[in-house]
DNA sequence: GCCATTGTAAAACGATCGTTTTACACTTCA
DNA sequence: TGAAGTGTAAAACGATCGTTTTACAATGGC
């Protein structure tokens, strides 16, 4: 089926430019330009360009999920390093969309919603695989650790994250019975 | 000096559309209302939208590093706590504007690089100042546990910066000889 | 062999973008 | 008194926005 090729291929790119260029500043015909498709076709695939940032963000978040398959905390930062050295450091898009958007975007703001949630789930639990308890202040400090080391690599690249890694360890570290 | 007021009026109007609904989103029109001006006296003083854009980032540098004249982290932090309390969680200004222009609008960036400069050295001030000595490593990992709060805050509230204060808390602790 | 389907190329839609211009009113100071 | 400066209101600029339409070609399953 070609139509799943195309699909691929227009997420694949609308991700990349809203990823590298902004979410408003990407027009719909560059956007057709770099799928390699007519705008009649995106169009057909996207339903507009909201739902297109939607289905991107939603797209991105199983890719992410799928990194956060961990269950120690240094593994979740080993991951996010891999994650940086492999997609570069551009910060959260998801706070993106939803700093673009205001946060009025209702089709954008479900999904960055539900992401962050399902995001700091995952990290409750593997703070918690790794100590063997639940342990809530330190799975929100890590979650705050996490989310700086993505934020701070735009401008200071691996080494945030060395650093968050190496908080995080400390942390843990006292934690553990 | 009734332009002196007018410009106030101009930046501040600016600043929070800017920062509530998104920089490329908010249009001039919507600027112009905001802000209680024609769109010829808003261009006289802010000479084009981009050139507006930098200089409210010029502005809320200075406003915020009056805001980092501590000399703890733990102050550190508790001005923080004061930010977000007082004007909201939305997240860095300085990265937003710099996720949404690609990082390609020259006027702009050199704002977002000086602060993002001129932030860190003074982390890394204010850590030595706490314990005593020079302590990069540290200074890396509250650079990173802060914009972590930054960033998190926006979906966590002020969970996220408490987070962020006692780790850091945990980290100078360590540390201090 | 035919008719959905799925695609392309390109013009055109009205709306809105950032910006400039036109025309006019109010100060303020020489 | 009058010129310079600073402001407003509103129309208009060309460009670009997201989206739809028109006209037509290639494909593959019944």
């Amino acid at each position: 089926m070609a139509s799943m090729d195309t699909r691929k291929k227009l997420i694949a790119a609308a991700e990349r430019l809203f990823d590298r260029h902004g979410f408003t500043a990407t027009g719909m015909d560059r956007l057709t330009q770099a799928a390699g498709m007519s705008s009649r076709t995106l169009y057909k695939h996207a339903g507009s360009k909201t739902a297109l940032m939607a289905t991107v963000l939603a797209e991105r978040e199983k890719r992410f999920m799928r990194r956060l398959d961990v269950s120690s905390v240094d593994a979740l930062f080993a991951e996010l390093e891999e994650w940086v050295r492999v997609e570069g450091a551009r910060g959260c898009l998801f706070l993106r969309a939803h700093g673009e958007t205001g946060g009025e975007t209702p089709e954008v703001e479900a999904v960055v919603v539900a992401h962050k949630e399902a995001f700091r789930e995952r990290i409750a639990e593997i703070v918690a695989a790794d100590i063997g308890e639940d342990a809530p202040a330190l799975a929100e400090q890590i979650l705050v650790l996490y989310e700086g080391a993505t934020a701070a690599a735009i401008y200071r690249g691996q080494e945030a994250v060395s650093a968050a890694r190496a908080a995080a360890a400390v942390l843990v570290g006292r934690a553990r019975p």
